[in-house]
DNA sequence: ACCCAGGGTCATA
DNA sequence: TATGACCATGGG
């Protein structure tokens, strides 16, 4: 009669065989929200490579962004797919970081009215508005994505069909409401899903092991 | 050739 | 509220 797994022990689990992961890859907070634009629904390589196209030309800046021509900008992050849209999307965002005064009024201000802000901006969603609050104004929300529902589904944890804001609120009341936790979880299971779940259907050497097993039993 | 990637919007029922 | 179409590149 095993029990479940608590959200604290895949937590350790997954920091014991990774470690600290590093996140947000960027420089600056506005370079944060341009990557948590781009990385909608591509593969983060692709992002990489539109965002070194911004910063060859000196265009990482919200003024900057906004003088440029929408052709030209779609131009520029065409390696992270969608570039039409999330051309329109960076816009939309840089005009609201622009028209809110920068980082220094947003960031002194609470964490449910910025929320609430950012998802006003078009383009912004759910998750894209979590990636900003947790890694570029470090503010304790923890980030849900597919692989999140996924690996706490796999384990045994019936959250499959939560819509986003319930799931959100149901890890956040069982992890830590702390930056640092939130930071490295959601970083650690993007980093276990990369490197096993996607290419090893069993899971070899996974260091979620019984837990995984046990998620195969009822899947 | 197909599948997926660190999603979100909009139209429709 | 809940599906479905749509957006588009690059790697496996």
């Amino acid at each position: 009669m095993s029990r479940l797994p608590t959200l604290r022990q895949l937590y350790r689990r997954l920091f014991d065989r990774y470690g600290p992961q590093g996140w947000w890859p960027a420089e600056t907070p506005f370079e944060v929200m341009v990557g948590a634009v781009l990385t909608q629904n591509a593969a983060w390589s692709n992002v990489e490579r539109a965002i070194a196209n911004l910063k060859a030309v000196d265009l990482l800046d919200p003024e900057a962004i906004l003088a440029l021509d929408p052709q030209r900008l779609a131009e520029l992050i065409r390696p992270s797919g969608y570039f039409n849209v999330k051309a329109r999307r960076l816009a939309a965002l840089c005009r609201w970081f622009v028209e809110r005064g920068g980082l220094g009024p947003l960031g002194v201000m609470e964490t449910g009215p910025l929320r609430e802000a950012l998802l006003s901006v078009k383009g912004v969603g759910p998750e894209t508005a979590d990636d900003i609050l947790l890694y570029a104004f470090h503010r304790p929300v923890f980030v849900v994505d597919a692989y999140t529902r996924r690996l706490f589904s796999r384990v045994g944890h019936d959250v499959g069909d939560y819509p986003y804001d319930i799931l959100r609120l149901w890890i956040e009341a069982r992890v830590p409401r702390e930056v640092k936790v939130y930071n490295e979880y959601h970083a650690l299971i993007v980093r276990h899903a990369k490197e096993h779940c996607r290419k090893r259907p069993l899971c070899e050497g996974c260091p979620l092991e019984k837990a995984c097993r046990f998620a195969g039993r009822n899947a």
